[in-house]
DNA sequence: TACGTTCTACGATAACTCTAGTAGGAAGTC
DNA sequence: GACTTCCTACTAGAGTTATCGTAGAACGTA
């Protein structure tokens, strides 16, 4: 259960991984929106491995790099952050703030309300799958 | 509409001017659970105070600081670049993440709920109060 | 008035982040 | 075989973060 934390440029390249699964460089480099040298995105990758968030295997010259850490791992981190030091531990507060403002319209607070349902459904045990 | 974002360390201070308003330093040293040098804590209101997120005021010959940032903007920033970069623009995902695991018992859960309930009753249009 | 306490101001340092250049290998092309 | 292209490895430098020490002002008290 450690906690996973990414720098910003970090973030942006695990969420190039996430998207499209495993990547080369050129690939990643491709994917990101900021126009950054080649070697950047290879130092970024390199620091990733270096502190175990990804792992490469050859692939002819080229090295495809995959995530080894889940999106929902580190959402887990991230959320736990948020709630404990900026929500002061409230997930009600956060929720509120989610769905707060425009971009969320009545069909998707009806979607989210249905995760909600589904969850209380379980009856709170059948937890795996 | 300015991304507010905070380090590690302004974050943890941040958290506590929210939680308590306005403190001295020896105030906000005290609150935090890390064991800090005073001048420590000082230097990052002052990093703080720099970058436009808190203000001072002279109380004696102590500094009360005070927060200009709201949790709820902080709030709103993170959770973007959460939504956006982890959870791959997903709100739904999001939701899911936040109310898996222990820690959310059924009474928690239709708290959520009625947030949710809330908004939709609001027809979409009383947006504030 | 001399002393201890409580503050701020300033300076400093180590570590980390971010970006990218240069070197050199491998592989295809003419 | 020389040239170009693509890729990694190594190196480097500016900027930021995190932490704290020292100096010195202000104030109460013996």
């Amino acid at each position: 259960m450690d906690q996973v934390s990414f720098t910003e440029r970090e973030l942006d390249v695990m969420a190039v991984l996430w998207e499209r699964g495993p990547c080369t460089v050129a690939e990643v480099r491709e994917a990101l929106v900021d126009d950054l040298a080649y070697t950047t995105v290879l130092t970024v990758l390199r620091t990733l491995e270096t502190k175990g968030h990804v792992s490469h295997e050859e692939q002819g010259k080229a090295h495809r790099y995959t995530p080894l850490v889940a999106r929902e791992a580190a959402g887990t981190s991230a959320l736990r952050r948020i709630v404990d030091k900026i929500f002061g531990g409230s997930r009600e507060l956060l929720l509120t703030n989610l769905v707060d403002g425009r971009g969320v319209d009545d069909e998707e607070l009806r979607r989210l309300r249905a995760v909600l349902n589904q969850r209380l459904g379980d009856g709170g045990s059948a937890h795996d799958r």
